[in-house]
DNA sequence: GGGTTTCGGAACTCGCTAGTTCTGTATTAG
DNA sequence: CTAATACAGAACTAGCGAGTTCCGAAACCC
């Protein structure tokens, strides 16, 4: 040992004013929300400086490019990414289902992933992240979900796994990106019910006749 | 009557170089090309020329501005809309589906979907024209195929034929647009084999087990 | 205080694209 | 022939957006 001059660098705590760090926050919110509101290629870095209220320079003092800042703005706009471990096993593949209806896709995140999207056609960097995001993620949950309901025994046999995964995603994202239509929780209800399920389970909604 | 001069107004046949018609293909087809590779944003008016082998002066002689020569370019993209009269009836839904199977989307038009989606988003006029021709007509057809299907007693009872009709062009679109995969002729097939056929006639894909 | 860094804001550079105009040539009617 | 039109191609205008730089003020360390 030396001393108290550990391996850990000295952290020479230079001069001048401080870097206001909530400002990244609030650079990184004004980006989601105009990605969202006007899609990438509509997004301008003077826009987010000043729905920020702060100047440009700002902006490029953290992030490089408005490459990286998307990225960033859009990698960090946790709780998005769910896994099979966020989803409590209910029991059966009905409730595990129902518990998602709302919390997948809630509120503000509908129109970023509509305007990410476009960023994702011009930037392969920003389509990379758009596919982690928006596209195997959501495919892999529902796999799982789709295994554990397998495991209970309550799948029918000779099930094309890949495809059902598939569908509430596929239907999800239609809707949104190609249609433009508000995804509400009886939308997503009505895709599990009327298609997911009876797929899945032989489980058929209730027929009054 | 006045004579031989009718309502028709007189062609005054004016001097001067004809317009060669020809030209409205070409720029037609070139607008197309470079939609489906680079979408609206990337597709510009110089490119556009360039490839139809004209000046932009004659692209400008026959429409006013780039919004109106995508609008002419998608819809003059003809036998893209099918209507159930196109559909001749074979009997059987699964028939009528599998018919259609390698005609919707043929080949190039893949690419001209997802790069027209972008222009959706920041033309409005672009957006209806895409509503029209790629999200109410396909949904249109699939819904009048599930009538017949309907009327000919194959469908199951309870089903909700707006979601099922929905299936088959929310999983194209998807795979197409948002994960950006290949659409092959055995995709739409497994498609209609293990998703829309079990969900309206109940019918399973062979499982040899 | 003095040196240093951050701040918001504004003024730039630079490249790209829609749309226009010009240039020289070819085609057509009278 | 002449006048009018269309053509390919190139030069041009005008606007917009990414990224840079400069300003005066504020915040921080010594």
């Amino acid at each position: 040992m030396l001393g108290n001059d550990e391996d850990v660098v000295e952290i020479p705590r230079r001069p001048g004013r401080r870097r206001d760090e909530s400002k990244d926050d609030v650079i990184m919110t004004a980006t989601r929300q105009l990605i969202a509101e006007r899609g990438y290629e509509g997004m301008t870095m003077d826009a987010v400086a000043e729905r920020a209220g702060t100047g440009k320079a700002t902006v490029y003092r953290r992030w490089p490019s408005k490459v990286e800042l998307t990225v960033d703005a859009v990698v960090c706009g946790r709780g998005m990414i769910l896994t099979i471990d966020d989803v409590p096993d209910t029991g059966s593949l009905r409730g595990d289902l129902m518990s998602l209806r709302g919390i997948q896709d809630s509120g503000r995140n509908d129109a970023l992933m509509s305007g990410l999207h476009a960023a994702a056609q011009s930037d392969p960097q920003v389509g990379k992240l758009f596919h982690e995001q928006f596209v195997t993620a959501r495919m892999a949950l529902m796999y799982a979900l789709l295994e554990r309901a397998q495991e209970r025994g309550e799948l029918l046999p000779g099930i094309d796994l890949e495809m059902v995964a598939t569908i509430a995603p596929a239907m999800i994202a239609y809707r949104k990106v190609v249609a433009g239509k508000k995804v509400s929780a009886e939308y997503t209800e009505r895709v599990i019910e009327h298609l997911v399920l009876p797929l899945a389970t032989g489980e058929r909604p209730d027929v009054q006749a």
